[in-house]
DNA sequence: TCCCCTTTTTTGTCCTGGACAAAACAGGAC
DNA sequence: GTCCTGTTTTGTCCAGGACAAAAAAGGGGA
């Protein structure tokens, strides 16, 4: 089960936005609206949330994500909602992931995972381990997450280990790199970092020069950083939460501050896929694509 | 210079927000009270920011870092401020970072990073490259940032090299590794994840059995991690910007919910100097120590 | 049928000004 | 020095109204 159990049983209204990240005016306004959540209030007036009513917070948290509307999610009663959580369950593709990994990643069992990875290095290489394992198993994870078989500490767990794996690869490739030149990052409202460390190493091994700054780079500082690096290309990762809004908006600004001879790569699950008429940015739908965009890059140059 | 120009010149409430780390109650009731920020309204009358305000705002948020009161602070003049962070300048020692690494930082410089890095691991062996190099580094390039003399990128970058260097140490570990097996995670409001893994690098050099769940860990799936991987230390890492109160709380809690038989081990710069006292709380003021505080765990088992 | 544009509904964020809890400080007693 | 106690400062919370932005629904064309 996923339910954050013992701690103070009751929570203020501010470690509830912490726990759910939804903000504070929209748990108030979400009471008053919908009549849910209906915290109790302590002596002086001030709400306090039960467990109950967060664990329920998260489920329409989670059915929100895939789609789903406030005004019916509130709506509903608990039963509905667990009916819902269920529908959905049995409506995705049963896992694709091998019994190894996944029992792998509820044992905390560091030396499998590793082993498991090292093998498909062995058998494939690099770029084959990326694109023929680490990217469907994200997604596999991400879809078991939604489905509740993995928790929070099970995916954090994964995420360290691969990040440990992947940087050790990246440790070990002889540098610097041929051109191009290329600086990784992400906006500022994306903290996902496991991507771009993924075009990192498929980068490498293409033997192009990187420069990553990890996530969370405003606009300003990318474009200034790319000219003191002497970059020939940003490459932007956006995970599948970015909304996308923003990332368009977020891209243009980066596009007409940034040296028209900077090009501009994108991708990841979230990269908005209008800017595919956009001059100057090239879009990526799929990791596997990097190595051809930089052998076209290197034929241009 | 430091700020972060360009991008829209007028910011939202929600903006700084996330820009400045100061709660939207908050800026309102400075508002109210100091007679600063004082932002012009757009035609809805909601509130924008100029980019003077906000940088001013950055540079009270860091005097308040340093122990400032915003009662003192948000009346002074922009001149004061400015006079203020100049006296804080000069009153620190001039920087110790050595040239090298300061130029390689600020030139994004990987390889040279790199070989410094390399170098003094061949010199000084793993353990010696984190105590006598990268802690004090931390530490003056923390003060650097103080003084303005590097930026986001530079911080940003150093932290991802340095990160690609560890793990390429980590990786290249023979594990499993003997007792104690330790689960290595921060509290949830703790989002740096550097201090953690020099933690992992030095008891994987001293043959311990890692287990990294990464930063910001609910107490309670750090209690269910640490049951079902078998482990022997739960160890917590604190940033200095953590608050105290919050650190002491969270420990007592994860103290009273963990199986005795778990001992808890805690360090770094804001880890609360106050559970010295605390039984079945281990305190480790300074990285150097973590050796020691094994060798001991291993005498009395 | 698909795509693009406009209108309506829904939903999230912002506003004011008052209140009060928690943290920081200051002053004393041991 | 360390502990306690009263005072000031400071951050967070409240209510209920307002409105901007996003999403859905409706309405032509191609």
């Amino acid at each position: 089960m996923n339910t954050t159990a013992s701690s103070p049983v009751l929570l203020t209204i501010g470690a509830v936005e912490r726990e759910t990240g939804l903000m504070k005016d929209t748990l108030r306004v979400w009471e008053r609206r919908y009549g849910f959540p209906t915290p109790i209030r302590d002596d002086a007036g001030e709400r306090l949330y039960s467990r109950e009513q967060v664990d329920r917070l998260r489920l329409i948290c989670r059915l929100m994500d895939q789609g789903g509307r406030p005004g019916k999610l509130l709506a509903m009663s608990a039963d509905e909602l667990d009916a819902l959580i269920a529908a959905d369950r049995a409506r995705r593709v049963p896992t694709r992931l091998s019994g190894d990994v996944m029992a792998a990643l509820k044992a905390h069992d560091v030396e499998a995972l590793r082993r498991h990875f090292q093998a498909v290095l062995l058998e494939k290489g690099l770029k084959g381990l990326i694109t023929d394992l680490i990217a469907p198993l994200n997604v596999d994870i991400g879809e078991a997450w939604l489905r509740g078989e993995l928790g929070v500490p099970d995916e954090h767990f994964y995420t360290e280990q691969l990040q440990t794996f992947l940087r050790g690869a990246l440790a070990s490739y002889p540098r610097p790199g041929k051109p191009p030149r290329v600086l990784l990052t992400t906006l500022p409202e994306e903290e996902h970092g496991l991507g771009l460390l993924m075009v990192e190493v498929m980068l490498s091994a293409e033997g192009a020069h990187c420069c990553s700054l990890g996530p969370r780079m405003p606009v300003s500082d990318i474009v200034r950083a790319a000219q003191t690096a002497g970059a020939d290309v940003v490459a932007l990762s956006f995970s599948a939460a970015f909304p996308a809004r923003q990332a368009l908006d977020g891209l243009r600004t980066l596009r007409a501050t940034l040296p028209p001879a900077i090009e501009l790569w994108v991708g990841g699950a979230g990269a908005p896929t209008r800017v595919r008429g956009e001059p100057g940015i090239g879009l990526m739908r799929d990791i596997g694509e990097l190595p051809d965009t930089v052998s076209d890059w290197r034929s241009r140059h």
